[in-house]
DNA sequence: CTCGTCGGCAGGTACGTTTCTGCATGGTCG
DNA sequence: CGACCATGCAGAAACGTACCTGCCGACGAG
């Protein structure tokens, strides 16, 4: 005998329940969870039985009253972070691009979603969704939304190596001091005299070592560091101190510079000064953009391989969701890879050497 | 007194629930609620005291719990459209990144998270998170995703007009016939005799719009349309497409690419054949990118302002899963961006007008 | 003095699953 | 032939929240 709110529940037009399942077919809630989840002890016949009478009342778990019993919800938070209002970066675009989509590639592939949230510690949107787990990327020292998830008990797991003693369950980064020490010596292998860089003021992990990076390598060979910092997130500003870079008069022969856009931003400001690169001018950047490939010249660059970063970083943060112990090390470090192009490749020995370029005679 | 399974709840080293709050505040879980949420009929003090309370458990409700309770997750599904394995597209990437990043923003403004979500219809991942909605970019007629939405009674809008009968919520698109007919014309007033098309093979709306149109201008202006069409997710495909479009015998004075990419290929093309950029061909693409602007010439880009396009989905999406009768149309045409520079302005009037150019000469 | 009303709160139910426990039934084996 | 076990399934207890309903006291009006 169907109680009234059993009779009440069926009428309801929306959805089809397991409910719904279960009296259609003629077994039990039980039966039909089991059936569809491919648990219990049931013969197959049962099991098609519930499963065809589920297709047909075209039936669909509901996803929050799983959440709410398993605990398990599926999605992973991914962190972007943000000028002002707006969310990701203007610098790392094409990089996060890359990485953004692997990982959802690499999650898809293992039944979750990746969820987009603010670094920002918006309590409202961030305590409305059901987290698993969560991949932040950058994060600075101290970052109270790293903290918070910790508190939690769920697992993180950062792009880039946290800055203090932020307690992250894994992170995956590059060896940015060996990938910038590389690129110097690749330049002064080319022919480089005078090596700039065109730095950020912003205090990421990236940029700091990338900055220190430099300052030692330069004071191991004995030159004069020379380097331009703009705030990296301001598409303008780079164009402005790209500019300002080869304004000066200690002007530099070889230009690296740390973010994307800046290859670009390089060669407009070459071109302004009439310098011929690679001839006056040897540049390389970090860019994950193939627009390098193509621009005249080419332009070498440093790939920081975001897919396999945004593929790692997933892996561990989904091994460390479901209790996979990894043979992985928890920190792992992805080698970089530069792609040497016409810009800074090494002029064709002529036959007389030519003199070392006095900046000023530029 | 506390019942068993009270103490047992208490003793739950994880986080603090609605109970534990109640019990320490010494009220009710029906006025922790409402204290919290804002309703009822309570005293400030209580109100008061009971948040204390809570901030000092560190109180988080469960956002599963909530979403079960109130049938409102507070997330919305963006589709990205994949090719094999890798969602996002290639060909529309800064584009769809600039729309991803505005529609973020305007989700997160309204207290919305986006998930991210394979247009494939990939059943386990679907149907394991709850969304109030989604997003749906460049649906193809029939999808199957958005039909089983729809049947779902989910909201559904789309960023570009829906090609079959889809049954869509709203949709947010470019005139693009407009558009295409707007750069035919800008070109041939720069001096274009014959416009070629770079085109893409795929089958969606903005393609197919785009590609007719074109057609449609050259019937009326009689001119042979002459194009070349490529898979478009396929980057390495465009750079074969341009230079085969340059080295047809009747190779077109100008050109219009309706991908990112191919104004990098087709100057990159140009080179090869010795044409000089605006002087022997013009040159416009579709893109979102502000490498354009630096480029050797800088190339004129028509954009499809996808922070509008991205902020107005969302924007409408939430309206309908709020019940808001907004008051704009529920189909939003968005105006494109015609951003001139060198390679497609008109030549210097010179003393005497040069010759109609016949391709062969080229 | 009584009755209605309103403020202030507590009890309890429902949201839709998963899963623990337990009850039959039928077969096997000592 | 009885004990036992595996099989096939059902009942019911959670998961943590929101909200409907209702109780109690106080106060103002009649």
């Amino acid at each position: 005998m169907s109680r009234a709110d059993t009779a009440r529940r069926s009428s309801r037009p929306g959805r089809a329940g397991i409910r719904d399942v279960a009296a259609a077919a003629g077994v039990s809630i039980t039966t039909v969870s089991d059936a569809l989840n491919g648990k219990g002890r049931l013969p197959d016949a049962t099991r098609r039985h519930v499963r065809e009478v589920a297709d047909r009342l075209g039936y669909r778990p509901s996803a929050a009253a799983r959440t709410l019993r398993t605990g398990k919800s599926g999605l992973i938070g991914l962190t972007v972070t943000t000028y002002g209002d707006e969310p990701f970066t203007f610098t790392e675009f094409a990089y996060f691009a890359e990485m953004a989509r692997a990982a959802t590639s690499a999650a898809l592939a293992r039944g979750y979603a990746l969820v987009i949230l603010p670094a920002t510690s918006r309590h409202d949107v961030w305590s409305n969704v059901a987290l698993d787990g969560t991949v932040v990327i950058d994060p600075s020292d101290q970052d109270p939304v790293v903290s918070e998830l910790v508190r939690q008990g769920l697992p993180v797991v950062s792009d880039g190596r946290p800055a203090g003693p932020l307690p992250v369950t894994a992170w995956v980064d590059n060896d940015h001091e060996e990938a910038v020490l590389g690129i110097l010596d690749h330049l002064a292998d080319a022919g480089a005299r005078r090596i700039g860089l065109l730095t950020g003021t912003s205090t990421d992990t990236y940029t700091h070592l990338s900055t220190t990076a430099y300052l030692r390598w330069c004071e191991r060979v004995g030159q004069d560091p020379v380097y331009e910092a703009y705030p990296a997130h301001d598409p303008c500003a780079g164009a402005v101190a790209a500019d300002r870079l080869l304004a000066r008069p200690d002007r530099p022969d070889a230009v690296y510079g740390l973010f994307d856009p800046n290859g670009t931003d390089l060669l407009a400001a070459a071109r302004r000064y009439g310098l011929r690169v690679p001839d006056d001018l040897l540049l390389v950047c970090c860019s994950e953009s193939t627009v390098y490939a193509n621009t005249e010249p080419p332009v070498t660059t440093l790939s920081l391989k975001p897919r396999r970063i945004g593929t790692a970083v997933v892996q561990l943060l989904i091994d460390a969701i479901e209790g996979v112990e990894s043979d992985q090390p928890v920190e792992q470090v992805i080698p970089t890879e530069l792609i040497v192009r016409t810009s800074s490749e090494r002029r064709p020995p002529r036959t007389t050497v030519s003199a070392p370029r006095s900046p000023e005679a530029g």
